[in-house]
RNA sequence: GACUCCGUAGUUCAAUGGAUAGAACGAAAGCCUUCUAAGCUUUAGAUCUAGGUUCGAUUCCUAGCGGGGUCACCA
């Protein structure tokens, strides 16, 4: 069954926040319409010195079709064009027309929009209408869930919040590799090397060493392989009970192991899928699958041959009998759409698996299937000591990281608070542990490897996770101060007064924010959100080292309340985006 | 070999084809009787090479060099 995601029908009705950037933007294109000028709102660009003006029109573009040069252009656009509505000055600087904006007003606007949308601020409704299943995680049960799967887990999760925040109606979906040769190989490895006393309290653990200890075995002895192959063979059958049990019973340590991983991670998904099941439903569709003229016999296995789409051949089945992922993958496919009714498919999935996705779409293509399915790649992360790799057991587990992680921020939270609680400092610490490893995988492009360096993903200051929920607490602080101190949050708010750089500045970010949100979502490119909350907190703390708030002339400070109450409401939205925990204090 | 991703400060990363290439860490120097110093300010420091397209190239194209990855029975 699939548990839809929650969703309120008043709110998906109701317009969702008014993008006040964009009405700027639009105003100036009609300003210059009467002109004759057609200029979209994407072509206005915001100029690299606040000195020069707000918004900016590079005159580059219209050189040709006028026939001048671009200084000119500007020179005389800047003489016949009159400022109106939000434009309180145009000037020209070298070919850029610079337009300059009525704070005050734009001020206004935006922090009263934001007070009104609250966590609505920066939603949009370019995919209201639409389904779409972003399947991610796909860790393999009998195995360790290490520190690579994690930034598949943060990008994923982060990928499902982008596009609900874009109207999106979204089905997050796991896909669990429950059945394979990985899940044999330990099989064969326990029923052959294991006693029940050997089996320790964390069993998430001892499926990983022993799958590493199963393929040092194999490695050393041919013979045993030919055993393992009989293993998947009969697993596949499921008529042998005793090893059936005995797979029911890890299977299911290994996704405890994950559902708990999941719940400290703060991950839930709509809909599970298993290759367990998949592979039952590639089976029946064999008998289609064999009329077709691509996927033959070959070498005793069943491939598709895509050669000539220059996509190599996939095997399908083994020359044993037993399935390979693939099979599995199409039948899950077709199922996505067919039962869940979506408009969209997406697989977060590692890029070296790119050319299989390839593969599998062709597949689909060539039987009839075309639909819009896309595959979001990421690179992997690896370790110092190279690439992670369960079979080596060159791996850095989730739980190792963490622990490490959670030792380091409560020593120096204790440091920091000593009347706490125990209690306490191990809360806290838990959200800023949880916000230095999503951050830290979600910070950079997925085109990138990340090394993996444990002293790195410790770290708590500079462009990090830590760094936006200490941000956080600052702004909480402020607002804390002013509440016990009984200032009056209302009467008229002089936005005047909000005219230095640094405000004004605050101002651009919040107003920039609705269109991040829109362009990382488009580009499934989370990174572009983290590197910009990151910007608008050092240009928060920059302003908080700057300007008193409290000991502000009162008109001047109810101001700046409202400024910061606004910027952390557009902190917490990112953050709750981004998927990463919020904290008070810290 | 074919395909693919990536080459930007000492290091890790930014920059829809646009104005003086931005951050973080590390290095050097400052700032806590003042809203949390997990912070702020200042200094030094970079586009792999050669062509091409363009008014303009870190960005696009071609070639080369360097690094990673994938390419029939792992997922």
């Amino acid at each position: 069954m699939v548990r839809e995601p929650h969703h309120d029908k008043k709110k998906s009705f109701r317009l969702i926040t008014m993008d006040i950037n964009l009405k700027i933007k639009n105003e100036i294109a009609s300003l210059l319409k009467k002109h004759g000028l057609k200029i979209k709102p994407q072509d206005l660009r915001e100029p690299p010195q606040a000195e020069m003006g707000d918004i900016s029109l590079p005159c580059f573009i219209l050189s040709k079709e006028m026939k001048k040069s671009p200084e000119k252009i500007a020179e005389d656009l800047a003489k016949v064009i009159k400022p109106s509505g939000f434009i309180i000055n145009i000037k020209n600087i070298g070919s850029y027309l610079n337009f300059l904006l009525d704070y005050a007003k734009v001020t206004e606007m935006i922090l009263t929009e934001i007070k009104k949308e609250r966590s609505d601020y920066g939603l949009n409704k370019t995919g209201s209408g639409q389904k779409v299943m972003i399947e991610y995680s796909q860790p393999n049960t009998h195995k360790e869930f290490h520190i690579g799967h994690v930034r598949n887990i943060c990008l994923g999760s982060a990928l499902v919040n982008l596009y609900q925040a874009s109207g999106y109606k979204v089905i997050a979906a796991n896909y669990l590799g429950d059945i394979g040769a990985h899940v044999a190989k330990v099989l064969w490895y326990m029923l052959n090397y294991v006693n029940e006393a050997d089996i320790g309290p964390d069993k998430g653990e001892f499926l990983g060493q022993a799958y590493s200890r199963a393929i040092v075995e194999l490695n050393s002895d041919p013979e045993k392989q030919v055993q393992v192959q009989e293993i998947l063979q009969r697993l596949e059958a499921g008529k042998d009970r005793d090893l059936m049990f005995l797979w029911k019973q890890t299977r299911d340590w290994s996704l405890d192991a994950f559902n708990e991983i999941y719940d400290e991670l703060g991950i839930k998904f709509n809909v599970d899928f298993f290759e367990s099941i998949e592979e039952k439903e590639g089976r029946k569709l064999l008998p289609m699958l064999l009329k077709q003229d691509f996927i033959k016999e070959s070498q005793g296995a069943i491939i598709a041959d895509l050669e000539e789409y220059k996509l190599g051949v996939l095997v399908l089945l083994r020359g044993d009998g037993t399935s390979l992922y693939g099979l599995k993958d199409i039948p899950l496919a077709i199922k996505k759409f067919k039962k869940y009714k979506i408009d969209k498919s997406l697989y977060i999935v590692d890029n070296r698996q790119s050319q299989y996705l390839k593969q599998i779409f062709k597949i689909l293509e060539l039987l009839g299937f075309k639909k819009d399915m896309l595959h979001v790649p990421y690179e992997f992360v690896e370790l110092k000591s190279g690439i992670i790799s369960s079979r080596t057991g060159n791996v850095v587990t989730y739980e190792e990281v963490r622990d490490a992680a959670m030792t380091k921020v409560v020593n120096e939270t204790k440091i920091r608070h000593v009347d706490w609680s125990e209690e306490k400092i191990n809360e806290v610490s838990k959200k800023i542990v949880l916000a230095a490893l999503k951050f830290g995988m979600i910070k950079q492009a997925s085109d990138k490897i990340i090394t993996f360096d444990i002293e790195e993903a410790l770290k708590i200051d500079g462009f990090t996770g830590p760094y936006l929920l200490y941000t956080n607490a600052r702004l909480n602080s402020i607002l804390k101060k002013a509440e016990t101190e009984g200032i009056k949050l209302t009467g008229k708010t002089d936005y005047k007064a909000l005219e230095s750089n640094i405000e004004k500045q605050l101002i651009k970010d919040l107003l920039a924010y609705p269109q991040i949100v829109l362009e990382a979502q488009i580009k499934n490119d989370p990174a572009i959100l983290a590197q910009f909350i990151h910007r608008v907190c050092q240009n928060f703390n920059t302003f908080y080292h700057e300007l008193p708030v409290m000991k502000a002339e009162s008109e001047i400070r109810l101001a700046r309340i409202i400024l910061i109450k606004a910027t952390k409401q557009v902190l917490e939205n990112s953050l709750a985006v981004l998927g990463m925990p919020i904290l008070k204090e810290m």
